[in-house]
Order: C-alpha cells, then structure tokens, then sequence
DNA sequence: CCTATTTGGCTATTGACTATAGCTAAACGG
DNA sequence: CCGTTTAGCTATAGTCAATAGCCAAATAGG
C-alpha cells in the first residue's frame, strides 16, 4: 500500500479501511504512525540489503559495482516509498534497525572492497557511492530528469564514471586541495 | 523560520504566532499551505542559484566545479529546510517556478561547459553532477554519515572523484555496457 | 472441560492541524 | 471625501493521530 500511495500519505484511517477495521483498532498492532514508518523501515533495508548481495554474487570490481548498482536502481524505482523509508536514520538505540541498517552498509563496503582502500578512503569510497546512486534516485523518481535525454543512459555513464573515478581515488592530498589538474581545459 | 524547524514542521498555527496573528488570518497573505511551500520553494530556488553562479565567478573546468560544489553543500547546510524545498519540482505551467529551477540548472551546465561534452553527453554530466552533489547533502543533513571519517574530507574527495570521471565521461560506448576496464582487478 | 488470560475488535472522544465563511476597521486612491 | 481594497478577527468544519474503556472470541494450562 504505501509504494502506492507515497510515505507520508499512508493514513491510518486509509490503512484501517483497507484492511476492513475502524480506525483506532489499529494500534492494537503498531505502537504509532512513526512505529509503523519504522517497521516498514526496517523491513525496506533487509529488502534492499538482499537484493544488492544478491547482484553482486559472482563478480568483482567494476562489474560487481555496475550490477549493485543497477539492482540498487531497479529496486528503488519498483518499491518507491519504501525506497524513501530504507533511507532513515534508526532512532538510537533501536539495534535491530542499526543491525539491518549496517548490514546494508556492508553490502556496499564488500563490493568496494576489491579496490583495496584502507582506513578513511575506503569510507569516503562507499560515502561517495552511496551518495551517487541515492541522487540520481531521488531525482529520478521525483520527476526532476526533465530533459528529453535517455535516464537509463545517464545512469550507464554515471556509475561508469564512479568506476572511473575510483581508478585515481587517493592521487588526491586530502582535505582540501581545490586545484586540479582539468583546470587548465577550459 | 522554516530552517529552525523544518519544512514538513512549519505549521500555519506556529507561523502565526510568529507573526503575532490568529492563525486564518495568515490566508490572506498565502493560498494554501502548498502555496507557502511553492513561495518558499521559488525564494530558495533563486538563492542557490545565485549562490552557486557566485561561487563560479572567474574559475573554469575543475576549479570551477569544485569551487561551485563546495558553495553548494555550503548553503544547504546552513538552510537545510529551504535546501530541501529547492529540489521540489515545479508544477505545470507555473512559469515563474520553472524558469528559476532552469537558471539554476543552467549556472551548472555553464560550469560543466568547458568540458565541450555535446548534445546528451552534457546531459548526463549535469545530471550525475546534481545526483552527486544532492544524495551527499541529502545524507549529510540527514546524519547518515554514521562512521568516523571526516565529512569534509569525503566530500573533496568526492568532488575530485566526479572530475577525474568527467576526463573520461564519452569513453564507453552507451547505452548498457558493463564489462568494464577495471573488472580484473579483483 | 473449564477458567483465566490474551488478542483484536469496537465506540466515543480529544487535540492538532488546514481551511472556509463572513464580519469589521483602517488605509488608500480617484 | 467616499468607495474599494487590505488585513485583521471569530466561529466553525473536516481530517488526522492517538487514548480510554468496553466486549467477545480464541487460546492455554491445570
């Protein structure tokens, strides 16, 4: 019901009459709407955790990144609303959702893991990847591509490019240096 | 206001008495609270924009892209609210809504311009620039960045990441190819 | 088999919120 | 200087989440 509807228009009362009941006898199985928000949560990551493990079986380096990430995209544009709810932070605490959340994590640190980065760049890596596929999603399923050209091929050449990218990822002293060798192309 | 609370907490009732009127009253300023959220929306669309056309000012190529991608996650960190509703779509035909979404769409097309990318090719760069740059705000502001790692840090890498990506950007052959150079690697 | 407890439903109601209707007084323009 | 716009007001409706308190059916244990 709630790829359907969205998140935050999944009413109770909606869910109570779908479901043949009145209002109220609701909470005799969530704790609250945020209960419930967390629930779907929870269950949304162990969904997409799954299906990302499952794209990267049996490959490595770019191809185990281009596989993760297609599924990552198909899965997210399939099951939209519960896309938005497997990006929530768990309430601290909460170490089922923590559990889930980090197995999620790890999924992407696994993939990345064939490039051999240590220490803080491989964390910048699965930031930077996480990054790059959670925008190109929220974009995409907001309806914010408006140009005419073809979606599935920006998102080719997108994680293509964070292939690429991954190639040179420490020729750069970190933090802070904002001179770079394209500088002189223009 | 919207910034102190965040956008889905701005309630007409707050808001009133903010102003130090009765809550109805406030109809006869707005439309509606979609209306109020559209306006804010505009004012915050027209802001960025400027904000990242300033950042450009008198750099090209990677300078540029990275004095512009720093200048953005500037302003959506201190204007997290009105970041958020920056990236609403406009509704059909709202002509105003539309052109100060384009100006700001534009400012990064000019930046990535000095890379001579045509026709679809730029299409794609501006698309993954903004998916880059929005799904790493998005988890900043969010907290999602749970682990250690300095923030700062993986953004510049981030940012210097996406223009190594951009030297390679019409290498591979689209649309779906996935056999890619770096796949034995691992 | 019978009883105590749990489970899952119900009505009634509260409080927060958006929104409309209709009134009034001040400001402002020709 | 009068008519119209502007900007406030009260009263009120309708939609939500959420709580309180009731009841009946299922279930488990002696």
């Amino acid at each position: 019901m709630v790829d359907e509807v969205g998140l935050h228009r999944l009413t109770l009362a909606a869910l109570a009459e779908r479901l043949g009941i009145r209002q109220p006898s609701i909470y005799k199985h969530i704790d609250s709407l945020a209960g419930l928000h967390r629930d779907i949560s929870v269950q949304a990551k162990r969904e997409l955790g799954d299906v990302l493990a499952r794209a990267a079986v049996g490959r490595s380096g770019a191809a185990a990144i281009s596989s993760m990430s297609h599924a990552y995209r198909d899965w997210a544009r399939a099951h939209p609303a519960r896309y938005e709810a497997s990006q929530r932070m768990p309430t601290a605490g909460d170490i089922e959702d923590e559990a889930v959340s980090l197995a999620g994590i790890q999924v992407i640190a696994d993939v990345l893991a064939a490039y051999d980065l240590a220490g803080d760049d491989a964390i910048d890596a699965i930031r930077a990847l996480r990054s790059t596929l959670h925008g190109f999603i929220s974009f995409e399923t907001a309806g914010s591509f408006a140009m005419s050209a073809s979606i599935d091929r920006s998102f080719g050449r997108l994680v293509h490019g964070f292939t690429v990218a991954l190639t040179q990822w420490t020729d750069q002293d970190m933090p802070d240096a904002t001179e770079l060798p394209l500088a002189d192309k223009a």
